[in-house]
DNA sequence: GTAACTGCAAATCCTTTGCACTGGT
DNA sequence: ACCAGTGCAAAGGATTTGCAGTTAC
């Protein structure tokens, strides 16, 4: 079995967490995907292994709470991924408002530029900056390519 | 009357929309007040003017799809503001977990650097990026000082 | 005059809750 | 055996929609 799943299994059993078959597959399926899922789409999987609709809820929300997924908010939407090992992550998402695809940037060059300006703003306004989310919303290369050929 | 909300009058009337009493007073209200407001903080002050809550909401879509004011995401909650006069402007907010603060981080320092990364991942994914939103989460520095006294 | 706009009420969608039952320790 | 965790059904809150009446042009 997959050594995340596993460490964190363990952190929620020390922790007094019961470790459910529903908790294990949701585990499992934030583990597998290792991409933003709407809560619904966490369900519309999982219900095929029995798991209701509020268990998703209520566990998305313990998950949260232990600091092992994370939400993103994009329009209307929430959105939750593994948080767990990634550190102090920077999430820089995109979403196409033509298509709808939601993509992450992972360009290190980036999260290293992020990481000065968090730091800079911290001392300059005092305040501890836990979290830093980026939405850029746009076009994305492809509806792009398609508009022009139209 | 105030400039910006005649231009905008203006913009709607030029598009061939109708220029209604509530949406001149959405105009004014977003105008005037120049801050994130939920729908229904819109709709508390526009009520009192005979404005319905449908209303707020179809013209809140109107006036975004125009461009005229801009939706920003935290958590749960749908905020809007006045966007037009803003340019390419970066929305750069800062929401803190303690007591709920929103604010928005006005340093140019770190929209010119921003801008340099927008223009980064545009070049590096191919994207057209239209629109920028950075938020940040954490502890304000009026709540870590309540907290060190305690 | 007429098409866009509105208010009202109702529908819809997402999320949460109450409660009795079940499963993990 | 106990209490956290679950499913179900129902409640709740935010947003949207259908429709008949109204207003700006």
């Amino acid at each position: 079995m997959n050594q995340k799943v596993i460490d964190i299994e363990n952190i929620l059993k020390s922790r007094g967490y019961k470790l459910t078959e529903s908790r294990k597959k949701m585990v499992e399926l934030f583990v597998k995907t290792d991409v933003h899922l709407k809560p619904d789409d966490a369900y519309q999987i999982l219900r095929k292994e029995g798991v209701s609709l509020p268990t998703v809820y209520r566990n998305i929300d313990m998950l949260r709470e232990m600091g092992i997924i994370k939400e993103i908010t994009l329009e209307n939407d929430r959105y939750y991924e593994l948080d767990l090992f990634s550190g102090k992550k920077m999430h820089i998402h995109f979403k196409c408002h033509k298509c709808g695809i939601i993509k992450e940037y992972d360009s290190s060059e980036v999260k290293r530029m992020m990481l000065e300006q968090r730091d800079f703003l911290e001392k300059t306004y005092g305040d501890y900056i836990e979290d830093v989310s980026i939405v850029m919303q746009g076009i994305c290369e492809t509806c792009r390519q398609l508009k022009s050929q139209s």
